[in-house]
DNA sequence: GATGAATGAGCCTTCATTCAT
DNA sequence: GATGAATGAAGGCTCATTCAT
């Protein structure tokens, strides 16, 4: 799957996936249709090895919103941002205009998967007294950016840095601004729900 | 450069560019060596373009850090995410794999530049006691994520959505949550440089 | 002509020629119907200035026929060997498979003159008793090969050499076999018609 | 082959090369990797070719200096002009300009070669008295040079004339003026060494 | 008369795909 | 089941030629 990411689908030859996989390129064909097929069961079997690798960990019941999404957010870091699975975010990102159909199917499976688990943790948040109310629907990404971008930075300007992105640092970075905010308490903004502040 | 945004240099074709511009696959030779030179001068003429749009209203002062935060990162978000150039920095995410050439023209004109101006923000904002400190190094990614998100949505999944993402919106998400954090006051951080404690 | 020389007809292009004409592309036209018509030009002109060289040397009378033979080919190696034209035959060789019509043009013009011409000089001296009889049909092209082979050597070898072939040795050689043969008097083969033996 | 030499390099297109092989034009690139490689393939094992049938023939000893000279003649004329590998040659020469690699190639595994043994046979004789002492190295040029012409006149001039070039009547006529020139015996040089006339 | 600009036609080359073995 | 060999289809690039200015 390397090879995709790296180099895309279009520059990604048969003749090399084969060569990588140890068999004639006619062998190929044996096991898939053509090479949008061979693509799309990459991307799917990483897919599906990244939902599994999820799943293993996320189980976990009795915590608190905050927990939760701490949990989320490092868990993906490990799993999937520090894994070779970080190339499949990038590659639907980089072929999506080529095919829809493929990024349909991260759509489905991946994305709204995800819009939905944060969405239900902020209002569990929320409910619990934890969180401030926001506007979920768009905080959600708000959430999901900086996951994106170590990945993007990770797949293509990482090279031109003398030092690799520090993953934990970059999540402590995230989390510290995720909930308690930049600003420093008296230049918050003065909300009228200010929580149990009396 | 939409065709390159849209398909990837791959498959962009130099027939399809030609024919969006009016005349003959042969006289685009006529201006560019070759595709590859064509593709870079597209990067680059855009880039330029980014930069004459973005400084034409950015050289303001007199303001609070939080001030210019909320300038730039509005600035960006109606002239680069909400524009045609939204499709470069698609462009040079799919394509660093291929291109490397063009990956460092970017991060040297534009991300380099990017990271200067939050960390410098950032700097002041701590000086001046509106932001607290932070590890700016790391924290100025997280605040450009979802500037990027924002445009990788438009170019890659936006067409799976009943309705475009509202830019005012999701910028207005993100500074709500960069200024003051995802929690309530009684569930933040108990920090030892905490402000008006006393 | 320089540039068909070297290159041959397909290498050589319009543009070229233009430039080193000091003129446009597109005047080239005005001149020349086509790049073929140029050719053609090119070379008639070049047969035609090379007749008019040699002819203002060779009406000389009354010589034997060994004094004929002798200026015949000084001149040629002179005037053509030595000049700009021995151009020329290494070019009509060249095309002779693309540009048949040209080629014919050549042995119209060039090959019949000089094989009329050194048949008769070789009956001439067979006449007088200069020369021996011979196969004076074959043996014209014998006498015109060591010519064409200066010329072939000039264009084609010379560079590979630490110095340039020298004519005038060349012609010397030539001439020393031409008339007096390689052999020894006493290994001569034995004619009947032997000359003055009597 | 012949297409080449035929028409040039230029001229030349792999897609006929391909239909005379018997296949589709992609087939030339599993076994050539571009066309000047295929080319530059064609020459060599032409030559390597044309060696390997010269040297069939070629030893043989104990021979007279003029018999070696005879024998030599004899074979290039059979093996070379009057076959296909006379093709080589006037391609060499057409090429030389475009292909300097080519033609150097020709010069060292060929011109020298030739050099070396006419120069030899030119001293073996001169030393057992049956050639007179000359110019040898101008001199092997001048009999190269029929051999040369019958293969240019082969494949560039033999079209506009009624009836082929007759190898062994050309050969014929080279030999006989070879040994003893064209002058009769009363209008040799006088040369001091003459031999045994006395 | 001269030319800058434009292009149609064509060739080399690549690569996903097929198929006989 | 695996593959070496072959190819159709397509794209990048070149260049002789045209034409409005």
């Amino acid at each position: 799957m390397g090879v995709f990411v790296e180099r895309g689908y279009a520059e990604t030859h048969v003749e090399e996936i084969a060569r990588r996989a140890g068999v004639a390129k006619a062998t190929i064909y044996l096991y898939y249709e053509n090479k949008l097929e061979l693509f799309k069961a990459v991307v799917r079997n990483s897919l599906v090895a990244g939902f599994e690798d999820l799943s293993k960990t996320y189980f976990v019941h009795n915590l608190s919103a905050r927990e939760q999404l701490t949990l989320a957010l490092s868990v993906f870091m490990e799993r999937v941002a520090g894994s070779a699975l970080s190339g499949i975010p990038k590659l639907i990102i980089a072929e999506a205009g080529n095919f829809p159909e493929i990024a349909r199917f991260y759509y489905d499976e991946v994305i709204l998967r995800v819009h939905a688990l944060l969405v239900r943790v902020l209002a569990e948040g929320a409910g619990s007294g934890e969180f401030r109310h926001v506007d979920s629907d768009y905080v959600w990404r708000i959430i999901v950016a900086p996951m994106l971008l170590s990945i993007i930075w990770k797949h293509s300007f990482q090279v031109f840095e003398p030092e690799p992105l520090d993953f934990r640092r970059h999540l402590a970075a995230q989390l510290d601004l995720l909930f308690d905010g930049l600003a420093t308490d008296s230049n918050k903004a003065t909300r009228p729900s200010g929580s149990s502040s009396a």
